[in-house]
RNA sequence: CGGGGCGUAGCGCAGUCUGGUAGCGCGCCUGCUUUGGGAGCAGGAUGUCGGAGGUUCGAAUCCUCUCGCCCCGACCA
């Protein structure tokens, strides 16, 4: 109204102070921290229910996220050690685009190959786009183009970048959605032991990045999937609620993802000969199930030889696994030799083995069979007779049926040998948040990705890429550190490293206090959120625990009056009082 | 993709079976009191009942279609 220039003035200067306070520390009136006291009820696990509750992040569609102030300050710091850990071992950042033409994509066959996971869209002019779930196409292209000899390499380029993959089921909040933020490098070099030498490189770095970022993890041989390879490691953050599951031995170092843990070969020729009994056919009515069958019978499930018959590129076959052991799919693939292996549907099962599936046995079988180890030890088993409601028991591998070949088909379990020493597996589960891989030329081959070697011969790159999920290693930290009341960040995450509270905003006494710490700490280069609001002790306590900020400065009159104020460490039970002189000195120590 | 479930106020839910003026708790706004662990009292605002079509005098409720979201499933041998 009466709004003359010097008033506007004052305002804007007012205004671009405020401005200013949005850097490395906050008041909560300023931020945008919209907490709440239910979660919605579609986040299920509990990283996703805190960033919500937290105000960190909000739901835009299913699997693609809004982050808020505080949970991209998170993300920021993540961000920052990756970043800073690239550049240390000498990788390059750049960006490449989101949006890339189909072209690429065809070139490296993945364009039919990859599937509906890739997000695929048409411009104007009606040429073929996809969203970017990976970029192996672009860098391999971007490198062909201006690397031509061997004295441009080696070279590791990375970018952090959104890519986005349109899951089949996207869950779990931040840690499978579809569309996320990534950091992925990709190698080139002249020679294989310039790729190895890099592929080292790169796990010493993501060791660093992850124990920077105070997590619990380990890291693990791993499948190459979808990418490709020739080897890989994953990185695995340790939480109960991983999707991941891995097996350790406790003894040496070996450590693997299940899909791709072995164990000792057991039982090869340790068949016990000469207690062998008739084979006799018994009726099963309606028993399907390794349950039910071994319940029915009265024998233990390590007595049955399961019997599963697939489905593949090279056309049906049977796969013989002991009764309580679980196939595994990856390393049937393999020794298969085939590109894809289903598991049959009823109807290939009944081609197969004349029956309704429940009842597949190996005898009298007519088609491939393919034995996992653990059968060559099972005497006078139990089998399907491949015929409705009957069983086989008393089943001799050799004299009853004999299997095309043996191999490793089974996940290991708990307590089985490990591979490489005398100690035991255990199996634990684990959230990926990181993956290397050694690529060799698979990509530079198909995209014809060459340079000249010192003899003037052209030679494709030898490449290895190397990935880091940004947004759930920050979730994975959620997964590993709370409680009950809400988020426990480790200081490397934590998106500001104090909390302060003043008991009431209203007292001008704790106020002052309050602004006085503040201005001390942030002079020393702490981030502070200062919780500035006119609410109720209660509510303040609740918020901060809930967001998990590391240290807590609890601000009070009666504790003032002594000079002292409250500091509690959010991943401890009890407060300790601190003199007011100490308070810098003290946090220094804790951050570091 | 198959199976199941859910869409009602910002959030959590009731109401739907059996059609008859849209509710509860939290949150939000105003005032007073309160003020170290999600306060009390009083007053107040807020809904295309996911969308479209149909049945009906009348639809959140019944029917059809559609969209969105969530959960389970590739271990039945």
């Amino acid at each position: 109204m009466n709004c003359n220039r010097n008033d506007f003035l004052d305002k804007f200067v007012e205004h671009m102070l405020n401005i200013k306070t949005q850097g490395e520390s906050m008041r909560f009136t300023k931020m945008f921290i919209p907490t709440i006291k239910d979660a919605p009820k579609d986040a299920e696990v509990i990283s996703h229910q805190m960033m919500i509750r937290a105000g960190m992040i909000r739901k835009v569609a299913s699997g693609i996220y809004n982050f808020l102030p505080l949970g991209l300050r998170v993300l920021k710091k993540v961000e920052n050690i990756v970043r800073e850990e690239m550049n240390r071992a000498g990788a390059q950042e750049v960006l490449m685009p989101m949006v890339v033409p189909s072209e690429l994509w065809q070139e490296s066959k993945r364009w039919d190959v990859y599937g509906k996971e890739l997000l695929r869209l048409k411009d104007r002019h009606d040429r073929d786009f996809c969203l970017g779930p990976t970029h192996e196409e672009v860098i391999t292209d971007m490198v062909r183009r201006d690397v031509r000899s061997y004295r441009q390499l080696p070279l590791n380029l990375y970018q952090i970048q959104t890519k986005f993959r349109d899951e089949i089921r996207p869950r779990f909040g931040l840690m499978r959605g579809r569309e996320f933020i990534m950091k992925d490098a990709y190698s080139f070099h002249a020679s294989e032991e310039c790729a190895e030498r890099e592929y080292k490189n790169m796990y010493e770095t993501y060791l660093r990045i992850f124990e920077r970022c105070g997590l619990r993890f380990k890291a693990v041989e791993a499948d190459t999937g979808q990418i490709g390879g020739s080897f890989s490691h994953e990185f695995m953050v340790l939480a109960e609620t991983g999707e991941d599951a891995i097996a350790s031995c406790n003894k040496c170092k070996y450590a693997a993802n299940v899909e791709k843990a072995e164990t000792k070969i057991q039982g090869q020729g340790a068949s016990v000969k000469g207690q062998e009994k008739t084979l006799t056919k018994v009726s099963t009515p309606n028993m399907k199930s390794v349950e039910e069958v071994s319940g029915f019978l009265k024998v233990s499930p390590q007595a049955l030889i399961k019997t599963l018959i697939y489905d593949s590129d090279k056309g049906g076959f049977a796969v013989l696994l002991r009764g309580d052991y679980e196939i595994n799919e990856t390393k049937l693939k393999k020794h298969a030799d085939a590109e894809w292996v289903r598991l049959a549907d009823d109807e290939t099962v009944k081609k197969i083995t004349n029956a309704p599936s429940g009842f597949a046995g190996p005898v009298g079988l007519k088609c491939g069979i393919i034995a996992d180890y653990s059968i060559q030890n099972v005497v006078n088993g139990v089998t399907g007779a491949n015929e409705k409601d009957a069983h086989f028991v008393n089943v001799n591998i050799d004299r009853d049926f004999k299997a095309d070949k043996f191999a490793d088909l089974r996940n290991v379990v708990q307590g089985d040998d490990c591979p490489r020493c005398d100690g035991k597996l255990e199996i634990m589960r684990g959230i990926e948040v990181g993956h290397i891989f050694k690529l060799g030329t698979k990509y530079s081959e198909t995209m014809n990705a060459v340079f000249l070697d010192e003899n003037g011969k052209e030679k494709p790159f030898i490449m290895g890429c190397y990935g880091i999920g940004i947004g759930r290693t920050a979730a994975a930290s959620i997964e590993q550190n709370h409680d009950k009341d809400g988020i426990i960040w480790p200081m490397p995450l934590a998106p500001f490293h104090v909390h302060i509270v003043p008991v009431n905003v209203n007292d001008k006494k704790v106020m002052d206090a309050a602004e006085n710490i503040y201005k001390d700490l942030e002079g020393a280069g702490i981030e502070i959120l200062v919780d500035d609001r006119d609410e109720r002790a209660g509510i303040k306590f609740k918020d901060a625990d809930l967001i998990g900020i590391p240290i807590r400065l609890t601000i009070g009159s009666k504790n003032l009056e002594n000079n002292m104020v409250e500091m509690k460490l959010r991943k401890e039970a009890n407060a300790l009082l601190v003199n007011r002189a100490e308070i810098v000195e003290k946090i220094k120590n804790f951050k570091s």
